[in-house]
DNA sequence: TATGGTTTTTTACATTTGTCAAAATTCCAG
DNA sequence: CTGGAATTTTGACAAATGTAAAAAACCATA
């Protein structure tokens, strides 16, 4: 990412980075990401293309921008302080399923897209996995200790997490709420 | 990929295949992933470049072939008929590690360079999964099974064994044998 | 509302990418 | 051998990529 992302950003970052996110999803729909362009996308956000080179790499630095835009201001909004260890995944589950409703068309069309191309589907399950590790982030001084290594725990239990929610949600299987919630718990065989 | 690499390879792609991966092992260990451009690859593997696109799509076509490349030539050899279950983790463990011992300095030098370099960690870290998946799969029939289905069964196995494998090796933790496998029996509370 | 510094946008350019169809080479049946 | 089919290599081209520095827009302060 060229422009930095650490300081606050100005009105006129935000709306040239929205352009460029609503550019991107709009195209996520008609093309697949591989057929994607920095073209295409400046034609259709209304900036040339240097404009673009000015705050990203490349189309895949957009993309990583894209999942964590959308995480930080769909998805990681109006959490409760504290949550019970034990409802950590139905408050994940919940907040996935959430804005999975919300965004249905948008969402089944880019998924319709993208499916067979392997660099999206990648960047999204890793991103969705990364929205776990925030949000565990978030609760990690409440949750069970074990007898090992912090970090190791950390990540295995962000894995089962992601795990489940990706069978569930990019996968596709019909779990409900309970069922996957059941799965988790033996995956982690509390 | 352009190349079809289901019906066996005739001399001339061989040499041709073995020339850009030798190419690319080099630029790697001078120049991150990211700076490496397909021009530099043919140069020093010694072909024009529409030769290169003859069997690639593009430079992370070329990675992924390199891996696999890798993991069927030099890892997955010699393999016992049968292994224990109990075993696993130990037989996964010290292929990995006879590899990166034979391997040494290339392996060391190839990491030095990359350590920053985001599209080829993931790209190690999940063909690092993927090679636990294809040792799993020779093995699968003999187990363990339990009362979750099969293939999140599969997935999770696989996840925590990538999970110890990326911890010791990738990210350089300085467990021996034992203590690697103690957290793996612990992850899996068997 | 003028001014000076900062941020953002743009133009113009050099490099890299990926494709195509023709040329060269290899393969193999007779 | 040999001639024709299949495979591999190549040069030349059009398009996309990424950069540098100039121009414009923005914004706080006098």
């Amino acid at each position: 990412m060229k422009y930095d992302t650490s300081k606050p950003m100005t009105k006129n970052a935000k709306r040239t980075l929205g352009s460029f996110c609503i550019a991107l999803n709009e195209l996520l729909k008609t093309d697949g990401f591989d057929n994607i362009s920095v073209n295409k996308i400046c034609e259709k956000a209304g900036y040339p293309r240097a404009t673009f080179y000015n705050y990203f790499d490349d189309k895949y630095d957009l993309l990583e921008f894209f999942w964590t835009h959308i995480i930080n201001m769909k998805v990681l909004v109006n959490l409760p302080e504290k949550i019970e260890p034990d409802n950590f995944m139905r408050n994940v589950y919940d907040k996935v399923y959430e804005f999975g409703v919300e965004n249905q068309e948008n969402c089944r069309a880019i998924f319709y897209k993208n499916k067979g191309e392997n660099y999206f589907m990648n960047s999204l399950r890793y991103n969705l996995r990364d929205f776990v590790y925030k949000f565990y982030q978030k609760y990690e001084k409440d949750m069970p200790k074990g007898d090992l290594p912090d970090d190791l725990r950390r990540e295995h239990f962000v894995d089962v997490v992601a795990l489940v929610l990706n069978y569930r949600f990019i996968k596709g299987k019909n779990w409900d709420r309970e069922e996957t919630y059941r799965y988790f718990r033996a995956l982690l065989k509390e």
